[in-house]
RNA sequence: GGCCCGGUGGUGUAGCCUGGUUUAACACACCGCCCUGUCAAGGCGGAGAUCGCCGGUUCAAAUCCGGUCCGGGUCGCCA
């Protein structure tokens, strides 16, 4: 070994101790007559003093050091002289005295600081990758990643899950998100996929007898990126056999809870967590997913303006429409300018418009208000009408009322998407909690105006209520799933369901949802026929790891802060040169053939 | 595919709206010199960008216009 002990571990205690260290120069305090060396490996940081007199040949290496060398250094642990230790770093009350020094490799100087973590271009972030991840946040948040896995891994261990591991190459199933394909060398013009979930695997190691699975598995969907979704993730995929829709849910909910307190100890948990219908979170918050670390909770207008004289409102609740709410508090004062914002935020968010009313702080209360308080561009609306408004949201003088009136579930959730915005605004959200919440009681179907066709909800292996199957053949809209999400911070931590486990039930569902018989016999045969060979009841879930640590980490911007290695929005690996062409003779394996390009992507 | 934000020394930004008074400014980093208790070390000095790219308008473009590329966000998409 090139270094007897680790930076970052010397303490007082380790006094008088002679040590040899290697690391890199993380910063350097050159006094021209005294250098101060702080050596950082994957342990920490502590200060190196060189002395002229004591040491002059490590001396006179250490004043050749700069950013980043990597160096191998001898000598005595010591306390700080009085006054000089620093409280900002574990290793503070210490210094390392050098006797000797030895440059193992010198660095060109790097791009960016790697000493801080201050912003720097994202794109030479992910060029430079291999520096990136020597800062200090993007160290940690790997680190919290590895512990978040790790107690996943012991708790179900624990509790007598089999980590299996499924195989990357698949079939390609073309429902859902759209797969990455991986031509087949043997067979010419056939392809696998990658999976997007090892989904019907874990229900065939289920009829395996398994019982318990689990894994963190790679996933891979080709469709465009956002802040916390990647092409490419990880996620801790799970299933048991013999378990009804409570004991999975119970088991998501303390495991989540569990590992959040064990590795965040210093955030709030809100605890028991709270358990929503899909009805009642959409009518409440506007989202699947809410963020209940605060309220501004919508309420149900219609009923209060169905007669309305203002016919926008009246005439949207008649055609069936609703009119819904929220009160931000304080804001009755807003400049017209802001406000057009939140109109046109609105319409991003897919309402037709958005109706504000303010109630100045001057009425007093609710009980004195007049016409006189109240700003809006609804003229029409009756004092009483504001009033029973107002008292339905809860909202007082001083407030603004956002109110949108449409198609539900679109209102609401546009109303959701107000809301987080207001949240956010209004600084409303505590950074130190993580609020969890179950969901659960979602749609087995949803209707996709544009195909006409239904969808499903979750996916089609999911089971609806026992006493819900006599309803696919009339109303397949009414029948609701055993299906459930755990929801932290406005984000999907995790999500699954119990599954049908009967090949009758599972082709039923398959006949809802459009597919030809022979389709379902190609593309899902496998699946129906284990079904016949005893598969036992059996659910599970899936979370997201990468998500969930940029939940636990207060230092990840997006999800790409939480893994090592990623890429840019349009796929390209800028540190590989990933996507990349391929020669000829690999494309001759493989029995393909480019597609000509068209002469304007030819020029460019 | 649509929309929004951004691209100026190595890094992070200002300047852009309102074109000329900028030899394109500032901080950090870098290089040199000084400096024996600093830890965001300090002091002095220096080098470094024709402003993503192409084209246009203009006497004059970092600045205005069009196109394009790249990065990010977002809608679509993500059963």
């Amino acid at each position: 070994m090139l270094k007897s002990v680790g930076c970052g571990s010397l303490r007082l205690e380790h006094a008088g101790q002679s040590v040899s260290l290697a690391g890199w120069v993380h910063r350097r305090r050159d006094h021209g007559g005294l250098v101060f060396i702080d050596l950082r490996d994957s342990t920490g940081l502590v200060q190196l003093v060189f002395h002229p007199e004591e040491a002059p040949d490590a001396f006179n290496v250490a004043e050749r050091f700069r950013a980043e060398w990597v160096a191998q250094v001898t000598g005595t642990v010591r306390p700080r002289p009085e006054g000089t230790a620093n409280p900002n770093l574990d290793t503070g009350d210490v210094e390392v005295l050098a006797s000797a020094a030895v440059v193992l490799n010198p660095s060109r100087t790097p791009p960016f600081d790697v000493s801080q973590d201050a912003p720097v271009d994202e794109l030479l972030r992910m060029r430079y990758r291999y520096l990136d991840l020597r800062r200090p946040f993007m160290r940690e948040n790997l680190r919290m990643r590895h512990r978040a896995v790790k107690f996943i891994r012991d708790y179900l261990d624990e509790r007598g899950f089999v980590e299996i591991e499924t195989p990357i190459l698949i079939k390609s199933t073309p429902e859902g998100a759209r797969d990455f394909l991986v031509p087949s060398r043997i067979h010419q013009g056939s392809f696998y996929a990658l999976p997007q979930s090892p989904q019907q695997l874990k229900q065939l190691l289920m009829v395996a007898g398994t019982d318990r699975y689990f894994q963190i598995a790679r996933c891979f969907r080709d469709e465009d990126p956002r802040a916390d979704r990647l092409p490419e993730f990880t996620q801790l995929d799970l299933e048991m056999a013999f378990v009804d829709r409570d004991d999975i849910v119970a088991l998501m909910t303390d495991l989540y809870t569990d590992l959040i307190r064990t590795i965040r100890p210093d955030k709030r948990v809100p605890l028991p967590v709270p358990h929503f219908t899909f009805e009642e979170a959409m009518a409440r918050f506007g989202s699947d997913k809410p963020d209940i670390r605060f309220g501004l909770e919508i309420a149900d207008f219609s009923p209060i303006v169905e007669a309305s004289e203002f016919k926008v409102f009246s005439g949207v609740v008649a055609n069936g429409g609703v009119v819904k709410g929220f009160a931000a508090p304080g804001l009755a004062s807003i400049p017209r300018r802001q406000a057009d914002e939140l109109i046109e935020l609105a319409k991003r968010y897919g309402a037709h418009g958005l109706v504000t009313i303010a109630l100045d702080e001057a009425a007093g209360s609710l009980d004195t208000l007049t016409l006189d308080h109240v700003r809006t561009p609804a003229r029409a609306l009756a004092l009483d009408e504001i009033r029973a408004m107002a008292a339905a949201c809860g909202a007082a003088p001083g407030d603004l009322i956002l109110i949108v009136a449409g198609e539900d579930p679109q209102s609401s959730s546009t109303l959701g998407q107000l809301r987080l915005h207001m949240g956010e605004r209004l600084g409303l959200a505590d950074p130190d909690t993580i609020a969890l919440c179950v969901i659960t009681d979602f749609p087995l179907f949803d209707w996709n105006e544009n195909e006409q066709r239904w969808d499903s909800v979750h996916h089609p292996f999911t089971s609806p209520f026992e006493d819900h199957w006599e309803r696919l053949e009339v109303d397949p809209g009414s029948a609701l799933s055993r299906a459930y999400d755990l929801a932290a911070n406005g984000y999907e931590l995790a999500g699954g369901s119990i599954r049908i486990h009967e090949r009758a039930r599972q082709e039923a569902i398959f006949r809802i949802l459009g597919h030809y018989a022979e389709n379902v016999e190609e593309q899902f045969g496998h699946l129906l026929e284990a079904f016949e060979y005893g598969a036992p009841p059996h659910g599970g879930f899936a979370g997201g790891i990468d998500r969930l640590v940029m939940i636990l980490s207060d230092k990840a911007d997006s999800i790409r802060d939480t893994i090592a290695f990623t890429k840019t929005q349009i796929g390209v690996d800028p540190l590989f040169g990933a996507p990349s062409p391929v020669d000829q003779a690999q494309l001759d394996q493989l029995g393909l053939a480019l597609a000509p390009r068209s002469p304007d992507t030819e020029t460019q």
